[in-house]
DNA sequence: AGCTTACAATAAAACGTTTCACCAGAATTT
DNA sequence: AAATTCTGGTGAAACGTTTTATTGTAAGCT
């Protein structure tokens, strides 16, 4: 006789004998409802397994409890943790998040967003895939939007990233000291706001050090080749400095492919501090972003939106920390202070980023 | 006047100047439909920036295209991984993915299954934290199952893993053929299904190798300390094989931080390929996983069952491979025709795992 | 011309909730 | 005791869709 079929508030209603008002009633707290019929009630919820239906709950009571999240890629670290660190938060405080990735594709972003707008969140996190991200956004679309990490060409959105000039120039600045006097930078494609923030802080930074700048693409083959003809091209620059982390990845390969060592035949370094950077040897220096805090402050932003603040959109910068390890450490004498994990550690505070 | 909300069908029927009915079959294709109503209404959808609200669809027409993911750790590069590619996979089939990680917290897993299920989804992808999981699974939950990569104490279930043992064997074998004689196994916990499985095919690989077993935990900071304790405690092992992720990154640092050299004082093996193992030098011997196939076929199951096939719960295991690497090649001469990354790969095909 | 068939479009019901207006009875006030 | 205010509960409308049944009209048959 029982209709297998999940079960709904009405059955509920008939279990406990009261109408599917109060069972409404005692489900959402409201406080006019006798003990008496509230633990009936909540029997009944009990024995049937029933569990709301989300989507009924919001089409009438026009709130809802979703935000949508769109990152470029969600197997980059970077991406993946923060998310995870939001989708903790989001569930702190009773939120649901519906995850998509844009693989580094705009057009596919602008899909993803057109898809998550049929969800009617209630807002929306983005790190978007480049500049040109508001054109991309559905028209029509109300729910607030905080973007992270990556700096849109339109003004309009609040904003959290971190501050990559400066910390980029830590790093050039760095390697100035070191005496090294040509650095190789290497960066996806300046059309990404952070690597372009990036390469303008070093270029800032660098005083008796000869910069150069090579793009060489996302998942482009062609990059790839480019880099390796000029790692097997002399001289050599003494100092060799990706700006993000896909780059390093391949960079650190082709450097061992071709059977260069660091930091005898060039240094090195990185934008994006990864784990395995203190399991090499030597390990890596590497700018280490606070990507939790990113996560954290970007709900921060969404939340207060989302409960009705108004007001001018806000933009917040983070800061980075330095991690010098033995990649940049030319003679054996300095690598020997080194040599244990973890390195030399700049935390940054109120006086960043001055050289040596 | 016009009353800034996102748009609804009705406003679109109104200003294509047709019935709700006609709006609703020319957004669903329904053929039964003249050419020029169809494209009055594009048109008024096209101004509007109408999108369907997708929660009412679902309630009308009791079907949904969305089906929940549940990992235990978002920022597990494995976990990463297979969520990308699931994502990718449904959305060429048109659906949605909710994802949610349960924090490696039996716990919250039970939790977020529960939230999951207001959404009514279509069906499931799961990774449980443990065996126990059927426990978990909310009562009268009607859409299919599939779950990945660890196996559940209770059976009715489709099911898609590694051969853990196997290829746990193969590695076992590997150092009993390199003239090892004792190994140390380290794994999270053995509660987990495929951390067992791979501790009983090493203990059914090993030969003349003695084998013994040693379990630290999930972010446990005593078992961390238990395994520092038996490294810096002589006589060493000649092998260590780790089992999981987790337990590899702990171990390793571990190893560098008490200042063991790989495979000079201890060989060193690890299940999971990651990265940064073919980076450090020596290159670190390791079973990789086919996560992405792993997806597929779990997304592939699940489709099936979604669109109403019937029949017995299923159980595919799939082939890992082996990447040999400097980490278990003991003498110099050995390893001198290892030092290109990459190593030596065995694909196992039809005659797997078998000793050399 | 009359009668059926086919077609295109619509009105209205339904999905599972929440909310609003309302009601009966009890408790309080006058 | 009558009038008022609470109190705890309910019926019914509404949310934005899809679907079913129905209508009106045009076309095809004798």
């Amino acid at each position: 006789m029982s209709k297998s079929r999940t079960p709904s508030i009405k059955m509920v209603a008939d279990r406990a004998g009261v109408s599917v008002a109060t069972v409404s009633n005692v489900l959402n707290g409201k406080p006019t409802v006798s003990p008496d019929f509230a633990r009936r009630v909540n029997d009944a919820v009990r024995e049937l397994g029933y569990v709301v239906d989300l989507g009924a709950s919001r089409l009438r009571s026009r709130k809802t409890q979703l935000v949508g999240v769109v990152v470029p890629d969600l197997t980059n670290p970077m991406f993946a943790s923060f998310v995870s660190t939001l989708e903790h938060l989001a569930r702190l405080d009773d939120y649901d998040l519906v995850v998509v990735s844009a693989r580094n594709d705009t057009e596919e972003e602008a899909d993803r967003l057109r898809k998550i707008r049929a969800w009617r969140p209630a807002g929306l996190i983005v790190i978007p895939c480049d500049g040109a991200f508001a054109e991309r956004l559905p028209t029509g679309f109300f729910a607030p939007v905080v973007l992270a990490d990556r700096i849109p060409d339109a003004a309009g959105f609040d904003l959290i990233a971190v501050d990559n000039g400066p910390a980029a120039g830590a790093i050039a600045a760095h390697l100035d000291g070191r005496g090294y006097r040509d650095c190789l930078i290497v960066g996806s494609s300046l059309s990404i706001s952070n690597v372009r923030e990036r390469w303008e802080g070093v270029q800032a930074a660098a005083r008796r050090m000869h910069v150069e700048m090579l793009e060489i693409g996302i998942d482009d083959a062609n990059g790839a080749q480019r880099l390796e003809e000029r790692l097997r091209c002399r001289p050599l620059p003494g100092a060799l400095f990706s700006l993000d982390h896909g780059t390093t990845l391949l960079t650190y390969r082709a450097m061992a492919e071709i059977g260069l060592s660091v930091p005898g035949d060039l240094a090195f370094a990185s934008f994006d501090d990864m784990e395995w950077m203190q399991l090499v040897a030597p390990g890596i220096t590497a700018v280490r972003q606070p990507i939790e805090e990113m996560a954290e402050q970007a709900w921060a932003l969404l939340l207060r939106r989302m409960t009705g603040s108004a007001g001018k959109p806000v933009t917040r910068r983070l800061r980075c920390a330095i991690e010098i390890r033995g990649s940049t450490l030319r003679s054996p004498l300095e690598e020997a202070g080194n040599t244990k994990l973890g390195g030399e550690k700049w935390k940054l505070q109120d006086e960043p980023y001055s050289p040596e």
